[in-house]
DNA sequence: GACGTTAGCGGAGAGATCTCCGGTTGACGA
DNA sequence: TCGTCAACCGGAGATCTCTCCGCTAACGTC
């Protein structure tokens, strides 16, 4: 954590690169789409340095969330020390479902995730921890094999895409679980063991 | 189908949409991001005319496409007809998919059209014929009773974002397959009647 | 056919994203 | 301390989306 990612950047380029997304950080918890022009601007950098930095929207946004993918990233190995392996999965999609509804500012990121390389810096910890727990669900026997877990993560779009006051009071929440509860029994059908299990 | 949306529109009006819708096909099907400014140019008409005939992106890819999805939206009855609901239910969704597939441009426009009520008009039907493979499934027992269509289609949105050639050959074709198998498998579990069948 | 009403036109322009490139400055060896 | 040079800056500007509004001409009426 805090590690210099890639060669170190000479110090003023480290000063403007801090002030950017010190700059975007508050930006976005005001608006979430305020323009990038607006945001060099705020930071006392041209348009040109930002690009320079953060070659689109969604590479700004990740960088300024990062630490909380990590976060998000670093529960996964957490919840499977202290439940079984099912359970954690499940816990862990509720905590992605809640930062999904939380950072709308996200949403179209992991979006368009998946195919760009650029954002392997934020989707590597959360493919990382959707890898570990489903590969710990599949030794459990409690899910179908062969799952890949860049499927999952594809499948789990719909989180992103729920509108946070979903026709009002927790509408949002409510909708995102019995998504989940869907894709969990998804998940499970063609287990290798066990009884199959009835729902709640 | 054909039938004069709304008010009828003054001849000339008609006339530019016309043109506008045709030089909308055409861009589309080269570029697929063609600006909104050259296909206005190609129509012939002002920027103010196309938007005020389509207010936005969605809204004009949505009018191009509208036939097709009302191709879409009718084979849902015609399906139901001719096999066992969970089955017409599937094989709808692999039209749905492999429409996804082909017309790359709608990705974005079902994206947001939940929430969306201009788009009414193209999502309507849709949302129509999944309520009917719905309920038609409910009412056989073969899926879970309870769901909401739009729930459903939300689900599925990640038909819209697999890249068509996805890492090759019929790479996406197979992804999207695999996933609405899970998919089916989440919408059966819980089933009111019957033995659970084994997938394949 | 002429006329008044008004739907509709279309271009100017605001504001956004992103690129390009001449000028500047930090880092480092001497 | 100084010179060199590559890394970096930042703003001009190309292009796009979308809005506003003064003007035009289509349509119903007489």
């Amino acid at each position: 954590m805090t590690r210099p990612q890639h060669e170190p950047l000479r110090a003023d380029a480290q000063q403007n690169r801090d002030r950017i997304l010190e700059a975007a950080r508050a930006a976005f918890a005001a608006s979430g789409d305020a323009s990038l022009n607006s945001i060099a601007k705020q930071a006392g950098v041209g348009p040109g340095t930002l690009y320079r930095h953060f070659p689109n929207r969604e590479a700004l946004v990740l960088a300024v969330y990062r630490h909380d993918v990590q976060l998000l990233a670093d529960a996964a190995p957490r919840l499977l020390a202290r439940h079984p392996p099912l359970e954690a999965l499940r816990l862990w999609f509720d905590r992605l479902a809640h930062y999904g509804r939380i950072k709308h500012g996200l949403a179209d990121v992991l979006h368009a995730a998946t195919s760009e390389d650029l954002v392997g810096e934020s989707y590597g910890p959360i493919i990382g921890a959707v890898t570990l727990l489903l590969r710990a669900c599949e030794e459990d026997g409690s899910i179908r094999p062969g799952l890949d877990p860049d499927d999952v993560l594809l499948l789990l779009g719909f989180l992103w895409r729920i509108d946070p006051g979903d026709g009002g009071s927790g509408a949002g929440k409510a909708r995102a679980g019995r998504l989940l509860d869907l894709v969990m029994d998804g998940l499970q059908a063609g287990r290798t063991t066990g009884p199959r299990r009835r729902r709640r």
